[in-house]
RNA sequence: GCGCCAGUAGCUCAGGGGUAGAGCACUCGGCUUUUAACCGAUUGGUCGCGCGUUCAAUUCGCGCCUGGCGCACCA
């Protein structure tokens, strides 16, 4: 619990003389007998099967079929004569005859407000303006609204919106309502979510959920969160990767295992960083770092041709090309491409510097970088043939880092010295060193078989996907600060 | 963390040292079997919060809060 005193908000100061007038309607539709919050209401369609059905129906044409639908009133012409019906799958428009309506709902009509969620039974026929339309015989109130939908004016079109993007990503149930284009970019997160657990459990991998609160926060450079266990009288940090468990599931046997999941970073906030965000990490046995660049070029081309059916997308006004084959080049020679300098004996941090300063910005394009320094990379095997560096990569395109993976590090002794090295690095002061897992080192001292390990990050995979330009549209529930 | 910008009615915005403005929404009335309908009237605000300057601050100054964008850090 919160040591703070909870306010409790009894009254909508701002809207509050707005609201006053539905809590008289609402109190007129009691006195009528009517429940306001009914239990249940069964629908014969929803508004999209409506208007693929009737599709070929011609203007002013009726028909005798009697249906039945239910959803949010948006917008309402003409004194109730015209009401604009939104469920999740669209629109239906209701069409109230009043002359030939029952007295009783004629009178009711005018109680019900924009936002409110009704149910309607009539006869389909399309208008002779060419909107179709029921014509209603009973309607059914599902949910009285207290609140005002937020609603402007583009060109000469009115309806429901919001422009202020604070409202959108702290009531994101507005943004939902009253924005398309939200509620499409949430629907395609979860395709590409589970067009992500398709293709890996098609390919027989296995997904296993790992502890997110952990003595421990390892498995890559960040700060975590901290938070504490009262029965164990202890601190516990919330994971920030889910690598070092998934590793101990190879070991025990698992040869392809995966884990989407929530991770957290105790770090900055921007366009593209949320405090939590979701990760894919897939480790899969006998593998290496080229099976893996192998792997996400056909993951993600899957998934894209899923969401877009073409391989060419636009994001932010760049095209995107994922379907000619994705450059695979070492870190090295694309500072020398970029930079004009061999970097070859330079120390790490002065090549990860010129790197992050003078290439990372150009990779729009999908690019693996390979070949990475060994001190930034404590987990990855020394490179097979290349002195001081590691087997790794990260995925680039628009200048970010989407993917990052290596032939993980397996010989114990290697580990053990390498983690001690960052524990170090921590004791002396960087918060962001890996810690030292003892267990991790038993579970490798038992026998890690050579393995590809790969982490993709699915925030900004899907803004890319989705022409997102923050990260916050493509989380529902983006982290703010309290008003 | 730093810099720039923003916060005025339910929504979108204008304004500017002297009693706070518009459009739409809302409410009421009229007209209408009609498709942002239309016409008329009435409502509606602690101008983000605090302190200062001033006879007077929503306006000017300083501080703070929240957000956006950029930079830094990171994925």
């Amino acid at each position: 619990m919160s040591t703070k005193d909870p306010q409790i908000q009894t009254e909508h100061e701002s809207s509050s003389r707005l609201r006053e007038q539905r809590l008289q309607k609402l109190e007129k539709i009691k006195s009528l007998g009517i429940d306001p919050y009914p239990y249940k209401f069964s629908r014969t369609h929803k508004a999209i099967e409506l208007q693929n059905k009737y599709k070929d129906l011609q203007n002013s044409q009726e028909t005798n079929d009697k249906v039945i639908v239910s959803g949010r009133i948006h917008n309402e012409r003409n004194d109730w004569i015209f009401i604009d019906l939104y469920d999740d799958s669209g629109k239906i428009q209701l069409y109230c005859d009043k002359e030939k309506l029952d007295k009783k709902l004629t009178e009711f009509l005018p109680l019900l407000d924009k936002g409110d969620f009704i149910g309607a039974t009539g006869t389909v026929r399309r208008t002779p303006r060419g909107e179709l339309s029921i014509k209603v015989s009973e309607v059914t109130l599902l949910c009285k609204s207290l609140l005002p939908l937020p609603e402007i004016i583009e060109g000469k079109k009115r309806h429901l919106g919001i422009h202020d993007i604070e409202t959108r990503y702290r009531q994101r149930y507005l943004d939902l309502i009253v924005t398309s284009t939200t509620k499409e970019t949430f629907k395609k997160r979860a395709q590409i979510i589970s067009g992500l657990r398709n293709y890996l459990n098609a390919k027989d991998y296995i997904e296993i959920d790992t502890p997110v609160l952990q003595v421990e926060a390892g498995g890559a450079e960040a700060r975590p969160f901290v938070t504490h266990h009262n029965a164990l009288g202890m601190d516990l940090y919330l994971r920030i990767a889910t690598e070092l468990h998934l590793k101990r599931l190879v070991v025990g046997g698992f040869e392809k295992v995966y884990e989407l999941g929530r991770i957290f970073r105790n770090e900055g906030i921007s366009t593209k960083h949320n405090p939590e965000f979701t990760s894919i990490e897939l480790y899969e046995a006998y593998a290496d770092y080229n099976d893996m660049m192998n792997l996400t070029e056909d993951l993600i081309k899957t998934i894209c041709l899923q969401i877009h059916g073409k391989l060419q997308i636009e994001y932010q006004g760049k095209i995107i090309d994922f379907e000619k084959p994705w450059a695979r080049i070492s870190m090295l020679d694309l500072i020398k491409e970029h930079a004009k300098v061999d970097l070859s004996d330079a120390p790490c941090e002065k090549i990860i510097e010129v790197f992050e300063k003078t290439v990372e910005s150009k990779l729009i394009q999908p690019t693996f970088v390979k070949d990475f320094p060994l001190e930034v990379s404590p987990l990855a095997k020394k490179h097979r043939s290349i002195n001081g560096l590691v087997e790794r990569f990260e995925l680039y395109m628009n200048g970010w880092e989407l993917a990052n993976s290596f032939s993980e590090l397996t010989d114990p002794l290697d580990q053990r010295k390498r983690l001690e090295e960052q524990a170090k690095k921590k004791v002396s002061g960087d918060h962001e060193a890996h810690p030292l897992d003892i267990d991790f080192i038993t579970a490798l001292e038992y026998g890690l078989p050579p393995t590809g390990g790969l982490g993709i990050g699915i925030d900004r995979l899907i803004m890319i996907l989705t022409n997102s330009a923050s990260i916050r549209d493509v989380i529902a529930f983006p982290t703010m600060k309290p008003v």
